[in-house]
DNA sequence: AATTTTCTTTCCCTTACCTCA
DNA sequence: ACTGAGGTAAGGGAAAGAAAA
């Protein structure tokens, strides 16, 4: 077993603890939650800027719920989403698209896109040095640096998750070097141990110095 | 008061967009 | 113009706890 194999056994065994957690007697757990998830999905994949926050810099605004309703027509059931913006509760209402033909033509048309938001340089910043204090925010700091950095809560906290991550995987990377020099030093070690072992069974079985003669 | 259901928050892994060489 | 790699914002599943029924 060489240390690729070692290093893979270990990953593995990380990779079934976590996906031993996707076990099915958990799928039927709590319906309403992926229903909530396929609304939301939804309404991201139709309309990026909705719920991915802004585009663009200039682009840096909450989307209102005229707007949303205006874009969503033909509803069959209505979900409330929540989020925070610049310390207001926002509750928006999202509509969800009926199955009819002309809804799936829509959400085709528009869900092959996925826009994709990059933060400033200086949002970038801030958000680093915040990280060096403390590698997770509660609520309220979550909150203030939203409304500093001018981003959804959501986006912040993201982007703490992405970066712990981030160091998580760095560290990892560090061990993984760490065990792969003192796996070779332990080859080494047992490589001299056995040239030793091979010596000392040579010894024994050579013919032993002539035994003394006591009268 | 105890139990069940629904909602919210958080974590972690994966996906996919974007940039650059 | 194309392409592959790397970085990273966001999606989505699961768990845990809170709130509501």
């Amino acid at each position: 077993m060489g240390f690729n194999d070692i290093a893979n056994t270990g990953l593995q065994f990380g990779l079934g603890l976590s996906l031993g957690l996707h076990d099915h007697q958990h799928k039927q757990r709590d319906q309403s939650h992926k229903k909530r998830k396929d609304v939301s999905s939804k309404c991201n994949k139709a309309y990026p800027s909705l719920t991915l926050g802004p585009s663009d810099e200039a682009n840096n605004q909450p989307n209102s719920k005229t707007e949303i309703s205006s874009l969503v027509s033909n509803s069959s059931s209505i979900k409330r989403e929540r989020d925070n913006f610049l310390g207001q509760n926002f509750e928006v209402e999202v509509e969800k698209v009926t199955s009819n033909s002309k809804g799936e033509d829509f959400e085709d048309e528009v869900c092959n896109t996925r826009k994709k938001l990059r933060l400033t340089k200086e949002q970038s910043t801030v958000l680093e040095e915040n990280f060096i204090e403390h590698s997770t925010l509660n609520p309220k700091q979550k909150q203030e640096l939203a409304m500093k950095l001018n981003l959804r809560t959501r986006q912040i906290e993201v982007w703490f998750q992405n970066r712990r991550a981030r160091t998580k995987l760095k560290q990892t990377e560090t061990d993984c070097e760490l065990l792969k020099k003192y796996y070779e030093t332990l080859t080494e070690e047992n490589k001299r141990l056995q040239r030793e072992l091979q010596e000392l069974k040579s010894m024994e079985t050579s013919p032993k110095p002539f035994p003394m003669q006591i009268p």
